[in-house]
DNA sequence: CGCTTAATGATAATGGTTTTCATTATCAAG
DNA sequence: CTTGATAATGAAAACCATTATCATTAAGCG
């Protein structure tokens, strides 16, 4: 049981410390922040929510710990169409892995896994079908449907 | 012979007198480049290529037009992640609808349309449950995939 | 405890995209 | 063919998310 802290996260100080990075008060807050919502939080966001635990964490850092999450893959970020980039942590609650239903008129972004089997299937037989046609290694990939929900859609006729 | 019942082919004019706007010079200048190219350009390449023949037409114009455009759904704004949106015509060449390979290292982007139909399939499967699902109306998707282009894989051990 | 160096944060800069606003051009009506 | 309402244009400035700069602070090893 790797801590010695009194904070007890699993191991995130080790996982910083195994890739050369120091593990700061402000990136525990801004992890500790990702790992309180299921929200797509962009950088402001998580500024705000942070700044008002600890008000001398500034926005470059965030930005700066995020670039770091995000290139140990600890975090996805994402875009939606509105301008700015949005993140999750990728290991938080049971959604290890899902799509984003957007939609076009609010903006709300639905997180789904429940469908995923047979899409699996299809991406495993494109991205094998892919890698070889074009001698293309993928690592990852990005899906996302776009439309109206279930709000939008009755309000449309208004 | 520009019809007037906003069916025929090429009639860029009546389709956008349909819509309420306006067929001006910019305009078809901005198309007419679109229509040339199969590469992804930004709004800068675009204005760049059509400053050649029309040094008179601005990149504000550029932004307006691809705006429109997009939503007339007569072209599809990309992000590929290199901080700028990326255009191509929806109707270009047989290239109706396609997915993306995006090199993560040098940002080359690959179009694919050969293994769609698998794809199109289970897409239209996933589409229709999550539609269910969710009481969402889906009316567009995004599939991308990430990784190593043929030649940056090679390189990558240097 | 002290040292090395990564991390921080205030500020300024960057750069793609949008706004503003005065001017021009489109096109339906006369 | 003119005219007039108004959409479209373009130069410049504004916007705003993100990045770079740089002096200061603090993490973590010995």
């Amino acid at each position: 049981m790797p801590r010695g802290d009194g904070t007890g996260p699993p191991g995130w100080r080790g996982r910083f410390r195994g890739c050369g990075h120091r593990f700061t008060i402000p990136r525990q807050a801004i992890i500790e922040t990702l790992e309180k919502t299921s929200a797509h939080l962009s950088a402001e966001d998580i500024y705000l929510k942070v700044h008002t635990q600890y008000p001398n964490i500034g926005l470059t850092t965030v930005y700066r710990t995020l670039e770091v999450l995000a290139q140990m893959r600890l975090i996805s970020k994402f875009d939606f169409g509105d301008g700015r980039a949005r993140y999750e942590l990728t290991k938080n609650s049971k959604k290890e892995h899902h799509h984003h239903l957007v939609c076009t008129n609010c903006n709300r972004i639905i997180d789904y896994t429940d469908f995923i089997d047979e899409e699996v299937e299809l991406l495993n037989k494109t991205e094998k079908a892919l890698s070889k046609k074009f001698n293309f290694e993928i690592s990852n990939h990005l899906i996302q449907f776009y439309g109206l929900c279930e709000k939008c859609k009755k309000g449309e006729s208004v």
